[in-house]
DNA sequence: AGCACGCCGACT
DNA sequence: GTCGGCGTGCTC
């Protein structure tokens, strides 16, 4: 038998199937073969009987490297999907599919060994054979009798190293392997809390299980309770005999998440994400591959969950940014859910409170059934947002980071025992340091990236590749030493509140806190359990968790994000402002935003201070179609990238000659098209230089092939190209 | 991706 | 004369 093999090999020049002999063997499995010479990883994506290459030259696959089908033959075919949608290579896409630790062997089962009586008499008998002063001896053969085997280990814990010795050459007790399973969040409890729907959450789940392949958009505002409509809709579908797939943003996400699923549905649970050991992924990934789990949770990623017969494929936050994989391979996860659920004839179900433009506007457009919750669990009212205007704070001469507003309401929060959160997108100490007599600025030395200054450990970093400086004492230019600082950032505010607040105690969250897996977890329940009066934070402090405590949010800077040259900046500010007020009043009190901002009467943080997404939508929906943005189009970047930066430029030149050429003969496809030097200008030591180019919806089909060809067609070899459809940033 | 081949510049 | 940098071709 020939098999097409791909080898696990990622560049285009080998982004090709190769022939190999071979019997026994399956599609889907991972193979050893003879490449060149050298022993290299490999996939089966399909079988022949002939090849069309020279005959004796097909060397035969070495070996098989595991001893089941890796790759199933739906997840194959949302392999080729996928390639041709994304323009990806074979095995950039194969490796979804996968854990990577399994690639080079790098993880193998865990297996213990185990003591159990070898003998079925009762427990009388045996004890009987012992003698009456042997009591390590006895407890534990009573201990084996009633519970049944147990791990060596524990049981020489329990009852001393001698006992279970003694025990095993008497042949009262006998060893075998067994394979234990790495579980991630063992020490998540489980309080098993089943809330009665409301009628709101009923109404959804009844629409949603009304049609087991619909698919379907829950725009709830946050506190409405999607949480329990998804786990009902599992619930319902796992009672079938189907399996379930729940996405969820981001890995601080899950633990919480895991928590509900855990308490409804024990072990059938299985967590996918990168923050777990390789062992543990391993083993989660093996038992949703065997069957013994069904609900499958995670990042992205886990849309790629080894499941068969699934129900549902279930998208938490599907507004967030993170669905959207930015490079290699890039993909956008609710199209591959899609894919994937039409495959399984399985339902889709994206949740948000502040839906995507395109998805609201897909659900206006009837591809997606729109499904409202407008209302908070126990009627709560949405909290009241207060905008603060900053320009008018700066011409009473209050310089600071604090309007005088929020500072009043902070006292009132601490006094009153509350729990407060301060937000500020911009982590550090301040963003940047420029010398007063020259204008130096400290960049860094790989991205064109200005540093930040870190206070912490006196540094400068840049946020970028994450490289760091010694902090500057005199300017490198023209050596004096007075320095500017660029905007505080979350450290400078945590110092400053502690100087307004000495007695408060305050946490902060960003990058820089979390660097360690479980660190966010501890920042986050530490702040629960009221260790702290406030918290500081980036973005991440924005999404998902319940604080009941919480009466105050404040948003420092409600505009950074809005002026970005950016189609989606105002759509992305909205969702933020929204997300972060949703954090405040979450029990009984009613919460209060303050939202200070220099472009106070900005249409985004209007429609943002009401909570008013509809209003929001049919604003920015009519700006979008009137200056032709998605999703009433498709934006394409075609990037160049790499050290040499005139291969660059030269490659970028060529190629755009050849998209002129498509160009001319499709003018009214084009609704625009540039060539220049990327915002970001260089980043990890490599320039950037890109084309941007927007498309009539219709012509997508048609144009990006012929796009895709002109960039196969590169020259140079120290110029990669890649092509992105509608960015996620332009930077 | 990774390696061998082959052509030019800089050095002993 | 030779060492070694990198542009080029190839892998069933």
């Amino acid at each position: 038998m020939i098999y097409s093999v791909i080898v696990d090999l990622s560049a285009s020049e080998v982004d090709r199937i190769f022939d190999y002999k071979g019997e026994g063997y399956t599609v889907g499995a991972r193979v050893l073969v003879d490449f060149r010479g050298r022993l290299t990883e490999g996939y089966i994506i399909a079988q022949k009987d002939t090849s069309d290459f020279d005959a004796d030259k097909i060397k035969p696959i070495v070996k098989p490297l595991d001893d089941f089908t890796a790759i199933s033959e739906d997840l194959l075919d949302l392999g080729r999907y996928m390639r041709e949608q994304y323009h990806l290579r074979w095995a950039d896409v194969l490796r979804l599919f996968i854990p990577a630790e399994m690639r080079g062997n790098r993880v193998r089962l865990l297996s213990k060994q185990q003591a159990y009586l070898t003998t079925d008499d009762s427990l009388d008998v045996i004890l009987a054979s012992l003698k009456p002063n042997a009591t390590a001896q006895r407890d534990l053969v009573a201990f084996l009798y009633l519970n049944g085997p147990a791990l060596s280990e524990t049981l020489n814990a329990e009852f001393g190293n001698s006992a279970l010795r003694a025990l095993r050459q008497k042949g009262l007790v006998d060893f075998r392997e067994v394979v234990i399973r790495r579980t991630p969040y063992k020490n998540i409890q489980s309080a098993a809390v089943k809330h009665d729907l409301l009628p709101a959450q009923q109404n959804a789940v009844d629409a949603v299980l009304s049609d087991r392949q619909g698919r379907f958009l829950l725009h709830g505002v946050t506190g409405s309770g999607k949480t329990e409509v998804y786990l009902t809709v599992i619930e319902r579908l796992v009672a079938e005999g189907k399996s379930c797939i729940m996405l969820v943003p981001e890995i601080s996400l899950t633990p919480n998440m895991l928590r509900q699923l855990r308490a409804r549905f024990g072990d059938t649970v299985a967590l996918l994400h990168s923050g777990l050991s390789r062992g543990e992924r391993y083993d989660e990934w093996l038992r949703l591959k065997n069957g013994e789990a069904l609900i499958a949770v995670g990042a992205r990623s886990a849309v790629f969950a080894p499941l068969k017969n699934i129900g549902a494929i279930i998208i938490d936050e599907e507004h967030d940014g993170s669905y959207i994989s930015d490079f290699n391979p890039r993909y956008n996860t609710a199209e591959v859910a899609e894919y994937r659920a039409q495959q399984n004839g399985a339902l889709l179900l994206l949740g948000s409170a502040t839906p995507a433009l395109g998805s609201y506007y897909a659900a206006k457009q009837g591809r997606l059934r729109l499904i409202e919750m407008p209302e908070r669990i126990n009627r709560q009212p949405l909290p009241k947002v207060e905008i603060v205007d900053m320009t008018l704070e700066t011409r009473r001469g209050n310089k600071g980071i604090f309007s005088a507003a929020l500072k009043q309401r902070l006292r009132q929060t601490v006094e009153a025992g509350n729990q407060a959160m301060l937000f500020l997108n911009r982590r550090g100490y301040s963003s940047f340091l420029m010398c007063t007599k020259c204008g130096y600025v400290a960049k860094c030395e790989d991205c064109d990236v200005t540093l930040t200054v870190h206070r912490e450990d006196n540094r400068l970093k840049c946020h970028y590749c994450g490289k760091s400086y010694y902090l500057l004492d005199r300017c490198p230019k023209c050596k004096a030493q007075s320095f500017r600082q660029g905007r505080i950032g979350t450290q400078q505010v945590v110092e400053l509140l502690r100087e307004m607040f000495p007695d408060v105690k305050v946490l902060r969250m960003d990058a820089d806190t979390t660097q360690t897996k479980e660190s966010h977890g501890k920042i986050l329940e530490s702040f629960a359990k009221g260790e702290a009066q406030i918290l500081v934070g980036t973005q991440m402090i924005a999404k998902g968790h319940d604080f009941p405590k919480v009466t105050l949010v404040g948003i420092l800077d409600g505009d950074q994000s809005l002026h970005h040259e950016d189609y989606l900046a105002t759509e992305r500010t909205f969702q933020l402002i929204t997300q972060v007020a949703g954090r405040s009043g979450r029990d009984k009190d009613v919460g209060v935003v303050v939202l200070q901002t220099y472009t106070p009467a900005h249409y985004c943080l209007r429609f943002a201070a009401e909570q008013d997404y509809k209003g929001f939508y049919n604003y920015e929906i009519n700006i979008r179609q009137a200056s032709a943005f998605p999703p009433f189009s498709e934006i394409v970047r075609i990037l160049y990238t790499g050290e040499k930066e005139q291969d660059c430029i030269d490659e970028l030149v060529e190629q755009d000659a050849e998209i002129s050429n498509i160009r001319s003969a499709r003018p009214e496809a084009f609704l625009y098209a540039d060539k220049m030097r990327c915002p970001l200008r260089r980043a990890e030591k490599q320039y950037r230089f890109q084309i941007l180019l927007k498309l009539t919806k219709d012509s997508v089909r048609e144009i990006l092939p012929q796009i895709y060809a002109v960039c196969d067609g590169k020259k140079r070899r120290s110029v990669t190209v890649s092509v992105e459809r509608n960015p996620q940033n332009l930077s």
